[in-house]
DNA sequence: TATGAATGAGCATTCATTCAT
DNA sequence: TATGAATGAATGCTCATTCAT
């Protein structure tokens, strides 16, 4: 029996990036098949289609971010100030590799009017995201407030991101994180 | 010869629009001839290349919104604050428009690290919107804070309208331009 | 009335000239229109199509050669040798203009086989160069061997020609002209 | 996988031989394809664009006469005359299968001045075709004149084939092999 | 399971030709 | 006569997908 060279996890992994670096359509098969080391013809036992690959790996990094990320909201180990801080750098730092810059923003960017298809899942990561935020604001804003800041931190770390993209710069992002992390008090 | 059916600047209009809404990958030639009541081919008579359309489209945005857009943040007759609104209120309308976000947010995510001779009038555009946006900061706060608060607001708008089109919801860019505008002291 | 820029004769000259140096079907309308200082639209007064702008451009190197170079052939006023001479070396020198090639041998390459309406143009042109030199030939041989002579320098030539292309050396023509006189013994 | 219809040896001697008879410009990839019995997608398996099936068919059709026709002018058991006769033979043979004409000639006169990436291909070949000669003809003439003399074989029926295209007619190949064999004495 | 040759619809682009002005 | 915008068929090429092995 052949030694399975690559689990379909690791694939998902290595396609999903590819996506959020060069863009969906901008990825070929080949691309995806160079990247993990396969050959074209091979993707076609894991996944039916292209988009099958885009959609186990957006649902990959909704559960990989609830797991290693958003959890982080929820340490009831440290300061409020400290877990945005931990989760934020965490996330920001994905983001800004290869400078590819936010899958869900990319992928949006790239589908919502034309694959409305992924719309839930892209919106289900979004939600898990703000639910996090909002739960660390909580600590220190009631409910309403909490809810609208983790809103507003979304908004200004994802435009940071694009700006961090279009001028090469992470001090986008830096400050970003440190307003976020200034909304805590105490 | 047979009249002109549509003039360059149109079908600049027409194409950037389209990009916008559909992605610039994702607009094929056919696309592009159907939506200028033209033939595939006779693009080829105002354009070399499918790029060069795309660059045009962001050269005709760059002055579009230098001429009609920015100019408001220069309006000596009403208050910083009223600028302020009518200027981000001008613009979400247009990128809200179609729910195809933002240009030059669209155009970033798809060619930042595929296509990079975007880059510099995407970054252009960007820069001429902080500048506007830093002039009516400047109005109640230092250079140095003007000058970062006018990046905050850029980066709030962008994730607003971000949100925007994945929750097909108004409300983060309305309340981003509020927040914009309370910067503004009197 | 508009100024006639350039006559039906130009135009001819210019197209037939390019065919030569770049190929019939490498050659575009747009080309022609360029080397000829006109619109690609205002060619179709001119000619029908591409094809007779060719086939009128092997009438006029057929007339050309008949009036200015095989006639040198038929000049009772110097010897054979000089007649040869004098014939071949402008023949040549209009062959390897532009390292070009022969319009004869070039347009045969490309259209024999799938063009075959320009074959007798092309032999006509061929037969007046093989009559010419038969003509000088036979001042020192017999009928018979003048008229393989003839051949036999033709093909020495267009051999000559095509390794000066090749090898982008005139040496070759040079000596195939020395040779071609040589058969004149006066 | 499929089966190999068709092995990338094969695609290269047919596409060669078309690219002879009908010109490399007046040949399309449907053409081609047609040709091999394949889709014209398919080629793109074997050949990054239609120049590599032509640079390919160059390279074939060097190491092919290199191996099967000037080899015969080192045949040691036969006479400098049936050398020259048969390498001239077959050579000959090949040119006017198909009334195609020399492949070296008409790639030559349609890419010389447009595409020279070819030339040092079509050079290598001639270069081969030239030793081959002047080996021959060196075992009755000095190394200079055995040169020269190899040159002006190659001429002769380089010419002849142009001339048996244009004429429709073997006689002036069929003589120029009788010349260039006379060459040799003994 | 894994391959990779083969497909065929579709892509951006070219180009000879048309035609209203 | 001259234009040049417009055409549309055709070109070289791409790419997601299929399938026999």
């Amino acid at each position: 029996m052949p030694v399975q060279k690559i689990t379909r996890e690791e694939i998902v992994t290595k396609c999903v990036e590819r996506f959020r670096t060069h863009g969906f359509h901008r990825t070929t098969m080949s691309d995806l098949a160079e990247v993990c080391g396969l050959q074209k013809g091979s993707f076609y036992h894991y996944f039916s289609c292209k988009d099958e690959i885009l959609r186990e790996g957006l649902v990959q990094t909704r559960d990989y971010f609830a797991q290693h990320i958003f959890t982080l909201a929820y340490d009831n180990g440290i300061t409020a100030k400290e877990r945005m801080k931990s989760m934020l750098d965490a996330h920001v730092a994905i983001m800004l590799r290869g400078n590819g810059g936010c899958l869900v923003a990319n992928v949006s960017a790239e589908t919502l009017n034309t694959a409305p298809e992924f719309m839930p899942l892209l919106r289900e990561i979004s939600d898990r995201w703000h639910a996090a935020l909002t739960h660390i604001v909580r600590t220190c804003r009631e409910r309403e407030e909490a809810d609208s800041t983790a809103w507003r931190i979304m908004q200004d770390i994802e435009g940071a991101v694009m700006l961090a993209r279009l001028y090469d710069s992470a001090h986008f992002t830096t400050e970003a994180v440190e307003r976020s992390v200034a909304y805590c008090t105490e």
